[in-house]
DNA sequence: TATGAATGAGCATTCATTCAT
DNA sequence: CATGAATGAATGCTCATTCAT
């Protein structure tokens, strides 16, 4: 990594200053509208360069909605046998990412304009809510094999968890770019969607039950769990 | 109605041409894309007439995206027990209006231009997912007055329902315009949100996904269910 | 003029309504930025009836600019010896006039459109400025002869008289829209004007100059000499 | 003035001839009626450099008008005791600038937009006329003080000999744009006005009369004066 | 005759993109 | 290789003028 000569650093840099600038210039004022003279601005580069860069407008888009972008940690430990907590600690952790309001606008973008950039879409679409989708497919999977859920079609038990956690609170703030959901909304989501898996999902329903509200607890304790 | 002269007969006929003109290009290109020429164009008007009905492409997007649009029938008959036939018409009657392509491509414009126009995003969710969501909010409340549902907040049942149901196929749409989800796959989403929102909520499960399962049969064996 | 038919009396009413409503909104904009439809609006007509009328909005500009006006009473009584009182006289109606901001907001609009409307620059000239001078020569002809002034060039001799009472005040005033010379300011120009005029012209100036100062106090006196 | 870089120089000489382009446009038809396109084309520019460099259609036109003219000199000399001769000179370099066909333009353009862009008005009244009558009034200040002229009041003696010389001819080429005033007719103003001026405010009239009197001789002899 | 409803032609302004340096 | 300075092509909007009625 650092056998680059420092001029491939500084394009580099450059690059990245440009899609950082990209990304924050196109999240605020939409594809369209937003124009290369204020990217360029925001990156401290002159436009001539950024079309050096990346050839067009389109390109830039594109360039900044694929660049990789640590989504989300996914790990599930694949040994620990205690399911509810690693529902819970995911939940949180994806809630938490997905409510940012970068990443809404960024969701916004993509939706907006998914037909003038339709590669965007399938990309955006596998590399991230495809990806998630396939690790917690992959885990219910295991839970099924283990019997500590009842899953039968584990890809759809995974959609069934993310609709139930998540759907609510991110649908209205597409819409509404200044509902800016309280924790507390956040965790009335949480806390019933768990609640509503593992009573459909749960083998034991009780013990899970249980030990969901002493997640519950003991988080309202500690204050924000996140 | 009949007693508009031809004047008016006329004035109105125009608007609605405008509006759908408008509705399809806005669709199409988005609305900063979206030219005034091409509306005026494809409603068969010149750009005057266009300023004049409307007063500005502004105006035009709003009065197009609030035009009264025929959402969906809603009504749960208050006197019917049989709640699980009633969700799943509901189920149907939803997933049908909310996946046609012309309305993805309306949310895809609501969504993407959300910041720009915030009180379209407000006119919208309160006109369209509230009003069903409360609607639906209603029934569950009544459905677990009944005991026939399990109901503690009637309106994150309505939620976890309209979640299990569609969240999934509609996001993928959102971000994938020719994502055209095919029949088959829409209905292993309903029957699937429905077995699992029933297996949370029932009173009776045992008999309600007996219900549910005459019904996918039934609706199988008569082809396209709808 | 009483025989006129009442269809024939409307129409006249409306060319009047038409013609004062131009000269509102034209003062006020210029020419082109005062629209048809702001001058049929307020003068309650249409514009097709502004253009059955006048034709277009050249013609009506310059139907506006040539309505007649009684520009101000110029009568100088023949019999009358006092030519110090008279020339007073005149002095202040004609500032009195002149001074007045719709006078002034058509002075601009003949001055700022004189080119692309040439006939109307000589139209007002002869209509407005010409026929006064006109009037205060024949005067100066007649003091002249009456040895009461000592006139060379009677024509020199008006517009020196012109020059004298209102060139100061009306330049600033054409230039600056706001400058509303008050009435003190007008007698520092009026009262010197004469001064200076009687100074050169006068065949007595010492009486001519006493008689002026009387006017001058009696005219303090009473207040506003006008 | 050289240590400009060609860019710079390059860049100042668009920015002239466009300014030069503006004020022929202007002149020629006004501030509304007038193009950029027109502008541009007259400046051999574009129209987005024409923006680049003044942002606006508004901007343009002030600094047109702004843009630093010589006016004319105004220079008395101080020591030079010969008034007539003076004032003579000063009659004829201020006439011969005033009357000059852009000159009268540019006034036209001011007057007429004076409602819309008072700043425009006020800079020019202060930058113009006002400049030229301070230095007169100074000069007359000092006529008095040597007991030269009769002064009272200087600023007013300035306007008197400023409305003696000019306001006539002046006024007329404003509304009569063609109305080019042969040099005959401006010499019978100029004679005439300083000739009455004289007669108002010499100490020594006789002298100064005669003075005058030679001058007009001599310039009569050596053809057009100026 | 009078009017509500068009429309054709323009115009200021913007912006992605490209040179010349 | 980077940049300041252009520019071509659009686009929203306006308004004088004219039809049908």
């Amino acid at each position: 990594m650092n056998n680059l000569s420092r001029r491939q650093q500084n394009r580099l840099n450059k690059q990245n200053r440009a899609l950082e600038a990209a990304l924050k210039v196109f999240s605020e004022y939409g594809f369209q509208s937003a124009t290369m003279e204020a990217i360029a601005t925001e990156a401290n580069l002159t436009k001539p360069t950024l079309y050096e860069y990346f050839g067009s407008k389109d390109e830039l888009f594109k360039a900044m909605l694929l660049a990789p972008r640590d989504l989300m940690m996914l790990a599930f430990d694949e040994e620990e046998d205690e399911h509810v907590s690693q529902l819970w600690t995911f939940a949180w952790t994806y809630v938490d990412t997905v409510m940012k309001p970068e990443f809404l606008s960024l969701a916004r973008l993509i939706i907006g304009d998914a037909k003038r950039f339709v590669e965007i879409g399938h990309a955006y679409q596998s590399s991230g809510p495809d990806r998630v989708l396939e690790g917690l497919t992959k885990y219910m999977e295991r839970q099924g094999a283990q019997k500590r859920l009842k899953i039968e079609d584990p890809e759809l038990a995974a959609e069934d968890f993310w609709g139930l956690i998540l759907s609510a609170p991110r649908n209205k703030a597409l819409h509404i770019p200044d509902y800016a959901p309280s924790i507390d909304m956040l965790e009335r989501y949480v806390h019933n969607g768990m609640k509503v898996f593992l009573r459909a999902y749960s083998v034991d329903v009780v013990k899970d039950l249980d030990k969901l509200s002493n997640l519950i607890e003991s988080s309202s304790k500690k204050g924000v769990s996140r």
